[in-house]
RNA sequence: UAAGUAUGUCGCCUUAUCGCUGUUCAGUUUUGAAUGGAGGAAAGUCCGAACACCAAAGUGCAAUCAUAGUGGUUAACAGCCAUCCACCGAAAGGUGAGGAAAAGUGCAACAGAAAGAAUGUACAGGUUAAGCUGUAGUGAAAUCAGGUAAACUCUAUGUGGUGCAAUGUCAUGUAUACCAGCGUUUGAGUGUGCACGCGCAAUGCUGGAGGGUAGGCAGCUAAAGUUUAUUAGUAAUAAUGAACGCAGAUAAAUGAUAAGGAGUAAUGGUUUUCCAUUAUUACAGAAUUCGGCUUAUAGACAUACUUAAUAA
């Protein structure tokens, strides 16, 4: 990374995206802005072992609960998305917090992780009460995914 | 022009970059290209259906529950349309569980002697005698009975239950009531009193069968379809023609950011127009599918009508 823009708030989000493609994505094979399906997490199986067994790391109003594990078909990290129903009642409202938390962790994965790293699952959860602009939902997830990596390596 | 009434429509737009998801094609490791991708309420789950399963779920009666002027409409409905009546409104209009009170039971404020079995007061009439008769007075209603059925009840009509997490199907792994093949053990049991052998049995492996968990597929989107024209009808609606092919996710796609534009409101400047700044752009997210109802909704628009004022 010749310029660590992606931290620099301050600094508009095209050049920010610019400035990756251009420095970034040929180097590093986890600079991909992509989050498919076969990155998700949707195994019942091991949600619920994340759930009963999984440490976290909390950067509010977001906190990451992870397990090591390994996956069949080769995947490093899957991530699940979760915001609580007892705070946003409405099914627009969740929908919208879920998909900025996706939005974000596609956009900031690629700063953080990478091969050292071992197998993951993931599952972000929204644990604050009130909604939320893009900018510092880029903040926190910037900061819970280096809390993370830190903490894991 | 203002204030209203009714019905209906729309409910931010454009471009760029990065993504998500269905389908098709090409490649098959990773992908690439093309092309679809939320609503008027998708919501509440309150009615009515389609569809599926349950076989003591069929038929009749009863009970329960629902509906209730009259006529029409529909696949069906408690919906919708027309209309009568009652009530509300100055009007356009709005609201209405609006069938039955000589089948029975119950209930009734105030007033009044009395609202059911008692007849009081005053006056008049009247008789052998007697509230026996009339009038006054209270009240919506008084020896005549009436009101009330969002009181029981009666009448007419309808009414089995569970919902797509229905249901069907494929099936990795795991465990083994079962079946077959191959092997092992005679330490115990048995056919058989003893020995050997064989069978059963015990046990291991393999295969099959059954079962159905994780998960996959079907159900799943061509449908009482959408748009539009004509005809019939006051209308709901129906018939015919033309065009279209219009979301299918499953820890659950339909998004994020930037720039520009648009609407609205406030303030300021000019003072109809116009310019600038700031704020704001609702309610809300498909989950088997339809027809309704109910509730939420910033703002914009159209048509018809009512009342008032002004002008001609």
């Amino acid at each position: 990374m010749s310029f660590n823009l992606a931290h620099n708030n301050s600094f508009p989000y095209f050049y920010r995206i610019l400035n990756e493609i251009l420095n970034n994505s040929y180097f590093n094979p986890f600079m991909s802005f992509k989050y498919s399906k076969s990155e998700k997490l949707k195994s019942k199986k091991a949600i619920e072992r994340l759930f009963s067994e999984g440490k976290s790391v909390t950067a509010y109003p977001l906190r990451l609960v992870y397990l090591e594990h390994t996956f069949d078909d080769g995947i490093q990290f899957k991530t699940g998305v979760s915001v609580s129903k007892r705070h946003f009642k409405n099914a627009v409202d969740r929908n919208r917090i879920k998909r900025l938390i996706r939005e974000a962790y596609r956009l900031n994965k690629g700063d953080h992780f990478n091969n050292n790293l071992a197998s993951y699952a993931l599952m972000i959860l929204y644990i604050g009460k009130d909604e939320i602009e893009f900018t510092s939902m880029n903040n926190s997830m910037n900061e819970l995914l280096g809390a993370f990596v830190k903490k894991v390596s």
